[in-house]
DNA sequence: GTAGGGTTAG
């Protein structure tokens, strides 16, 4: 008998299909296998996927997810699945089919991580993926939000040229993003400090036809406030109660906001009380609002007004959270106060607030300054135990506070147990160790972490090259400091004051006094200078032993005004008492407390030591009385060896 | 979308 196998030719086509792949696909073997694998894929049959896996194309993957289109979760499960295979990978045409996909379904967040992966990942270039977005749009029968996807997922990895490519090139082809794709745009210029290029870009935007909207004129009020420009960034707001454009609740906050950090409280409370008749009833001061003028009363020591401002909170039924707290338990703690610090982490207890990574970092912070090495490192557990995760903040403080108690050693072990998990992304804990290094004189040390910081990615900033040109400067070197400014900040193509006055230190360090004297007249000339520049400058002379001219200038500094703070006061105090003039340097400091200049740490150390110095511990309790008394805080080892064995003395006799 | 904590002057 002859048997014949026809009937099972069309079976060992399919199967062997399957088996060889791609290259072996006709146009109706591929027809067959989207069939089967779309009723296959409904149904959730992944095991029979897994079988025909092995013939799968980028075609037939685009031509699965638009079917799936109005299954949208099934798609992507199926894309993901697909992805999960060997030897198989995406082409940009079926991630951009899935894009429109989801964005056509207004799944948004993963529409952003599949384009962001195809730019991380893939290493596809913003205008890359928009060409493939272009390219399926009209199979996909997509719409334009798909460009406002691309420009929110370049504004999500911080790509300004990413996003600004995107928003030209769709213009030069026709097509526009929306507004809310600008607003991101230059909402991310703005996080990024570019104040510069938001204008440029803002009016850009409005040339190119496009209105503002109410997140726009938000961001105009945030760049304004950003350059403390508090009365246009009020003007702003009656222009959009002006066209109709109503503010809301956050146009308010940003300003009183800044106000309070500023320290100009009668305006953040002026706005505050009036929020309500200058929206005319249609917005509210909230927590947010309130916790801003908390915090602003905390930053000038204002604490009693601070909690004033709590108790009007609770009265007004407006909610509070560890936000509210948080300010407050700083500024006690900054106050020296740091029992009432506590105090008050139990009051957020027993109101059900849990204190946070930043009310320990906080109180952390403040134990350290303070000497308080033991209960600081008894918190850090303390917090750690509680499952409270340490932040990039929590090492950075570590790391000062073992700097500060003269633990370098411990410090950089800390620092490389942190960094070798990835722990660290930014540049501060790097920072506060090239400084230390520089201060304990080793200057190979702070090239090895500068050069390690930039191998591990952690990208040096403005505050890394001032530390390396103060650094030089402090060790002589002002060539090479000059160099590496040249190199860095100069290259950057932005002024540093905070480098400047490195730079001015240097020279008044090493005696080149007259050179000095130059420098300052030219940031004079270009209106850029700071208290610290004439600080500078008058410890400067100082030091060079140039009595007139550092009388001269505090006394030009005090007819300014502005100019003169409690450092310039701590120099001149200083000055008079290595001339062993301490009387006159009491004297000076009861004058400035009389200007309501509280006294601090190096008020107190200065005057206490000199003082002792010069009569002995005798008389020395009265002098310590006094500052206490203006609100100084009293240095706890100065307290320790020169004030409280007299105490006793006194108690005793 | 806006609010709290850490780095460079005495």
């Amino acid at each position: 008998m002859v048997f014949s196998f026809t009937f099972l030719r069309g079976s060992f086509v399919f199967r062997r299909g399957f088996r060889t792949g791609k290259k072996l696909l006709s146009p109706s073997t591929e027809d067959i296998i989207y069939k089967a694998i779309c009723v296959n894929l409904k149904q959730r049959r992944w095991k029979f996927l897994e079988q025909v896996s092995p013939s799968l194309t980028n075609s037939l993957v685009c031509r699965v997810v638009r079917e799936f289109r109005n299954s949208p979760q099934l798609a992507l499960e199926f894309y993901n699945w697909v992805e999960a295979r060997d030897n198989f990978s995406h082409s940009l045409e079926s991630c951009c089919t899935l894009v429109h996909v989801l964005v056509n379904s207004r799944n948004f967040n993963d529409a952003l991580s599949i384009m962001e992966s195809l730019m991380l990942k893939n290493g596809k270039s913003p205008l890359e993926v928009l060409g493939g977005l272009m390219n399926s749009y009209e199979i996909c029968n997509s719409n334009p939000a798909v460009f406002d996807a691309l420009v929110r997922t370049c504004t999500q990895l911080k790509s300004v040229e990413g996003a600004y490519d995107v928003i030209r090139k769709l213009r030069l082809e026709g097509f526009w993003v929306t507004i809310h794709a600008w607003n991101n745009f230059l909402n991310l210029l703005l996080k990024l400090g570019e104040t510069d290029k938001f204008w440029n870009m803002y009016m850009e935007m409005v040339a190119s036809g496009y209105s503002e909207n109410v997140n726009t004129f938000n961001l105009i009020i945030y760049a304004l406030c950003k350059e403390c420009k508090l009365l246009e960034a009020i003007s702003v707001v009656y222009l959009m109660l002006k066209i109709e454009i109503w503010p809301n609740v956050v146009s308010f906050n940003m300003i009183i906001d800044k106000a309070s950090k500023m320290g100009e409280m009668d305006l953040a409370l002026k706005l505050t009380r009036n929020t309500e008749v200058i929206s005319g009833g249609s917005v509210s001061p909230n927590i947010v609002t309130y916790n801003c003028i908390i915090n602003g009363f905390c930053k000038i020591r204002r604490l009693e007004s601070a909690k004033n401002v709590l108790a009007e909170m609770i009265k007004l039924g407006i909610d509070f959270n560890e936000r509210t707290y948080a300010p407050l338990i700083d500024g006690y703690a900054r106050k020296g106060s740091l029992d009432v610090a506590f105090r008050l982490c139990d009051e957020m207890v027993e109101m059900r607030l849990i204190p946070d990574t930043v009310v320990y970092n906080s109180l952390i912070y403040w134990l350290y300054i303070e000497g308080e090495l033991e209960e600081a490192s008894f918190l850090l557990s303390d917090m750690i135990n509680r499952r409270i995760l340490p932040d990039e903040f929590t090492y950075s403080i570590l790391t000062k506070g073992l700097c500060l108690s003269g633990h370098l050693n411990k410090a950089l072990r800390v620092h490389y147990y942190i960094v070798e998990r990835n722990l660290v992304k930014d540049a501060y804990t790097h920072n506060i160790l090239i400084n230390y290094m520089f201060q304990s004189r080793n200057i190979a040390g702070a090239k090895q972490l500068l050069s390690s910081m930039i191998v591990r990615g952690i990208k040096p900033d403005m505050v890394t090259y001032g530390t390396l040109v103060d650094g030089h400067c402090k060790e002589g070197k002002i060539e090479a400091a000059v160099q590496i400014y040249d190199k860095t900040v100069k290259a950057d193509g932005k002024s540093n004051l905070v480098v400047y006055n490195s730079i001015l230190d240097g020279l008044c360090k090493k005696g080149s006094i007259d050179a000095a004297r130059l420098l300052v007249d030219k940031l004079q000339q270009n209106g850029f200078l700071d208290s610290v520049t004439y600080n500078t400058l008058l410890h400067g002379f100082c030091v060079n032993g140039e009595v007139e001219k550092a009388f001269a200038l505090f006394l030009e500094m005090i007819n300014v005004g502005s100019l003169v703070n409690i450092v310039s006061y701590n120099i001149m105090i200083n000055f008079l008492c290595k001339m062993g003039l301490i009387q006159q340097a009491m004297e000076l400091m009861r004058a400035m407390a009389s200007q309501g200049i509280i006294p601090d740490l190096i008020t107190y150390t200065t005057l206490i030591t000199n003082f002792v110095k010069s009569y002995g511990s005798d008389n020395v309790i009265e002098l310590h009385d006094y500052m206490v008394l203006k609100g100084a805080v009293p240095d706890r080892q100065t307290y320790q060896s020169l004030v409280s064995p007299c105490l006793q003395e006194h108690t005793e006799g």
